[in-house]
DNA sequence: GATGAATGAGGTTTCATTCAT
DNA sequence: AATGAATGAAACCTCATTCAT
């Protein structure tokens, strides 16, 4: 009697299976959205995948039937709302030559307070295992999206630049959320800071020969 | 879980037991080292208090004896983490009148780059479930302490901006070690960034009336 | 947030903890009966952790405790088992030479059919996976054993045929209890005819030169 | 589990509803192709009915239209193995007057080596929980088959020695493959002994009444 | 004080089987 | 007949915590 050979079929998270039936489009769709929720509220360790199922009202069995671990839930949201953010930006960009920088400052924010739910769960899921894959393909992406409207903005900054500069802001980006939802005592002033340091950064690295003016443009007075 | 269920013996907030020899100092320390290796490497909720115990040459049953349950560990880590950035902090707020913007954001980048493993390792205690107490009621000293250096720095700000701005710049701060470590390819590029991001910004606020002086100081123009 | 990692500490099977305290000496000699019976009573598969635990009185954490998985549970089954049998032979070979064909096939078969619930535990175990690798060493350094004794009985046959003389000896016995204990019509009778084809291999190997009378020795009449 | 507890719908053997058509036919033979391989492969408890399914290129809805259980699949495959071998041993019985002892044994080991895969996974399913039952059924025919045979090698042997015989010599058979594909050293030297001890065996059983001169070899007198 | 065995709720995952489409 | 989604009991295993020695 051969030993038991666990036959991995597919890649190290497992690629969740695609519904062939409208039925099952359904139910994933259910079991996005709970996961969403669950790990949204209680965090990736503690969501347990019972409660997920149970929430969007299917048994357990139909949750593994789609999603073959937590792993792969959770890299399946990952997938979903770097996709949504990379089109995000990839819209952007197009615009970006039009805007000001206070104006492109002002959308990267607004953007990412958007959809505040599945923002939260991929927070969350940050620390499952096998997360940083998915996270630092789809963030290579979104950083050279973001390198690509900083050129448009502003043609003469060096790539390097460019690239150190994405980052720097996504990481900025990255922490709106938190900044604005933690401090319950002043968010209006918060935000208003944040609008107003991602302004300076992107006008100094946009206008930096003229005078400096640009850079006057973000004193608040004239807010 | 059973433990979950029974009432807790300890206080509220876990508070260790002092240990009153030589002989138990030593090993409360070397519990604490432990404790930063293993949440810095698996993350709150994989490291687990017997791992913990035999990195420290310690039982089980010791662990619990200098602390009482996981999240008073944690807290523990917290609170000496944050002791000392409160610390650290009150000093930069004597010597703040005589630093430039740029010489105030490097030394707030450069202490948030010492004791590496600590402050992963209070990353990662932050999804612990008692965590919030402890890191809000420290959270809130510290900001006080950057908002009082924020005073020293400018002096005219308003007592709500500084609050904001101290906000905005904590959260950025709470990023940098994240940034600087994860882009491998230009490490630093990125830093120098976020020197001048935040120069920038710190500088912005220091002479919003001067002509702009201290904005030109950071312009990159000549790079 | 790190990623948890696997820390497979031990061998791929894990081995079980050797328990430092009489207490546990105790333990781990219940669980191992407890072990025994069950996998023999149900098969590898269908005996549960969860069963063995019980039967021996203990929680299913302290199954755990000093056998950390099901495979090492079996491995430790297998080893013991494999041990016994070990020295068993190692006895047989100090007397070999002083044992007729028939006597030595006797001592063969009866040692075979000693300690019935642990061979039967043995028996079922021969599936779980991972156990192939024990079973094989132990497999190994038996026939070696056997081979050994054939020396004694015959000097003059050469390694290889002794090895593999040893080989079909060996596979011949292992089917013994199944033998016996299935045919419940005519026990005694199947019993004789074994013994009977054992004394004749082995009788038949130690005067192979004797114009093969040997193999006519074998009739039954006078038995 | 669910399906445990409801009632059986199909017959208590479990017996495959016989396809009318062409296309049940062919699906039927890739399904049991399909089983063989996976219970070989796998074992009994390890292959699931999904896979086996799969394999087949059929879906698992199909599978349970020809096989109402994983048990009536396994007692199928035991079924179609268990006729070849009576069918087999029938053949033999015919020629057994005309073979030497070493014809015969060497006639038993060449079958018993044939149909790779079908053997392994008959021995896989051999822990299957309703196998018993087709297994004990089959296998006395075949022993009776053989019990048979013996008769036209040796007329003069009592009913009961030969099945005493059969049962003995089918055990041995049994462990034939396992004996040859374990040993990867010496597998021609395992496999000439065997039909060593099987002639052995065989042919000391013929010749009875020739003067019983080799028996004092066996004989415990001078042990 | 220190040690390590004991506990058991609960988490993830599997899989035979059923049934609507 | 065929398909594949649905079901849920039950398996293995983990780990914070307690407590006898």
């Amino acid at each position: 009697m051969k030993a038991k050979i666990k036959t991995r079929v597919s890649s190290p998270t497992g690629q969740p299976k695609v519904p062939s039936r409208r039925r099952g489009e359904i139910r994933v769709a259910a079991l996005l959205e709970s996961a969403v929720a669950t790990f949204a509220e209680k965090g990736y360790e503690a969501a347990t995948m019972t409660e997920i199922a149970a929430r969007a009202g299917a048994s357990i069995g139909s949750l593994y039937q789609f999603f073959p671990s937590k792993e792969a839930l959770a890299a399946a949201l990952l997938r979903r709302y770097g996709e949504w953010m990379e089109l995000s930006l990839t819209e952007l960009v197009k615009g970006a030559k039009t805007l000001t920088a206070r104006g492109f400052a002002d959308t990267l924010i607004a953007r990412r307070l958007e959809r505040r739910p599945e923002r939260e769960a991929v927070l969350a899921v940050t620390d499952a295992p096998g997360a940083a894959g998915e996270r630092a393909r789809r963030g290579e992406s979104i950083k050279l999206s973001l390198a690509m409207a900083l050129k448009e903005v502003n043609p003469s900054l060096s790539t390097r630049r460019r690239r150190a500069m994405a980052s720097v802001i996504l990481q900025l980006l990255r922490q709106v959320p938190a900044l604005v939802e933690e401090d319950r005592r002043d968010q209006l002033g918060v935000l208003r800071e944040l609008r107003e340091l991602l302004a300076l950064y992107i006008a100094g690295a946009k206008a930096p020969s003229s005078s400096g003016r640009g850079v006057r443009s973000s004193s608040r007075r004239d807010e």
